[in-house]
DNA sequence: GTGGTTCCCATTGACGCCCATGGTGGCCCA
DNA sequence: TGGGCCACCATGGGCGTCAATGGGAACCAC
C-alpha cells in the first residue's frame, strides 16, 4: 500500500537528527523520492512533508487563479514561502531546523504522522491532544 | 457465513505477539485479505481491524470534502494518523505494538471482538465492562 | 579557525521467518 | 458408546536481519 499511514514517535539525538519512520521512507522510496518538498500545515501546527511533486499541485493550482488575486497571493505566501526542500541523511534521518522547531514546538522528541499522500512533524503531546479532542468531537464517521 | 462473530480472549507471548483466532482468520481468508487495516476506533478504546477496503472507504469520504478544509483535516488525521497496516505472521499472530496497546490500555491479553464487517482488540476488562454496561443500558433494540 | 553539517561506522534492541510442543476437540472405528 | 487417533489451534522460542540511535571524523562556508 502506497500511503503514509500510522503514527511514530522519536528521538531527536545530541546533533538535532531524527529518523524518519521506516514505514515511512519504504513509501518515498517507492515514488523514488530523493527531495523532500515541506511545508507548514495551513491548519495544523505540523510541518508536511511529501514529494516535489506536492509542490507541482499546489502551483498547479495557484496558477489557475488570477495571479493579481489576493487569493493566489496568499496562496503563494504559505506555500512558496512556509516552504523548503529538505533531503534525508544517508541513515535516513533529517534535521531538526528551526523551520520545523519554532513552527512546531517541537524540542526532543518528534510525531510523524501519515496522511495518505504526506506525512506530518508534531510536537508529540500537541499530537496526541489534537488527535484525542478531534476524536471526541465528531463520533459521525462509519 | 462470512461475518466476524463472537469474541474470545488470548494470551500475549514473550516477545509480543497473539494468535487472532481461526475463526476471524478463516473470514479473512474468504476474502483473500493479506494486509490488514487497523485502526484507532472513533468511539471505544479499542483497535478495529479490517481489509483495506475499509480505509478506502474512509477515504472516499475524505476526498468528496474541500482538500484544504479543517474537517477533511481532522478526518485525516483519525483515519490515516490512526490507522496503519498490519499483517500476520505464519502462525496467524500479529504483534501488539504500542499503537494498540497505548490506545486500548492492553498489557497481557488480548479479547478479539466481531463485529460483523471487522473485528477489535479490546483489553479484557474493559471489553466486559463496556459490554455489560451496554447490556443494561439496553439502547434501543426492540 | 569555528560552528554547523554530511558521511561512515558501531551498537543494541526489535522484528520477521521458521520450527517445535502441548492441549483439545472431532472423527472414525470397533 | 467408548477408546484411540489425528488434525488443528494456541503458544513458545531460536536466530538472522533491519531499524533506531549514538558518536567520530572529514568537510564546507563564513
Amino acid at each position: 500500500m502506497n500511503r503514509f499511514l500510522s503514527h511514530a514517535t522519536n528521538r531527536i539525538d545530541a546533533k538535532g537528527r531524527v529518523s524518519v519512520p521506516s514505514m515511512f521512507r519504504a513509501v518515498l522510496a517507492r515514488s523514488a523520492v530523493e527531495e523532500l518538498y515541506a511545508w507548514q500545515d495551513f491548519v495544523f501546527p505540523a510541518v508536511s512533508m511529501a514529494g516535489p511533486e506536492v509542490l507541482e499541485r499546489f502551483e498547479r493550482m495557484i496558477g489557475s487563479q488570477d495571479p493579481f488575486s489576493a487569493e493566489a497571493n496568499k496562496m503563494s505566501l504559505l506555500i512558496h514561502g512556509g516552504g523548503v526542500f529538505m533531503k534525508l541523511d544517508g541513515e535516513g534521518r533529517l534535521l531538526v531546523t528551526d523551520f520545523i522547531r519554532d513552527f512546531t514546538g517541537i524540542t526532543d522528541r518528534v510525531t510523524f504522522a501519515g496522511r495518505g499522500d504526506h506525512f506530518q512533524l508534531w510536537e508529540p503531546a500537541a499530537f496526541e491532544e489534537m488527535q484525542s479532542r478531534t476524536r471526541k468531537e465528531r463520533t459521525a464517521i462509519s
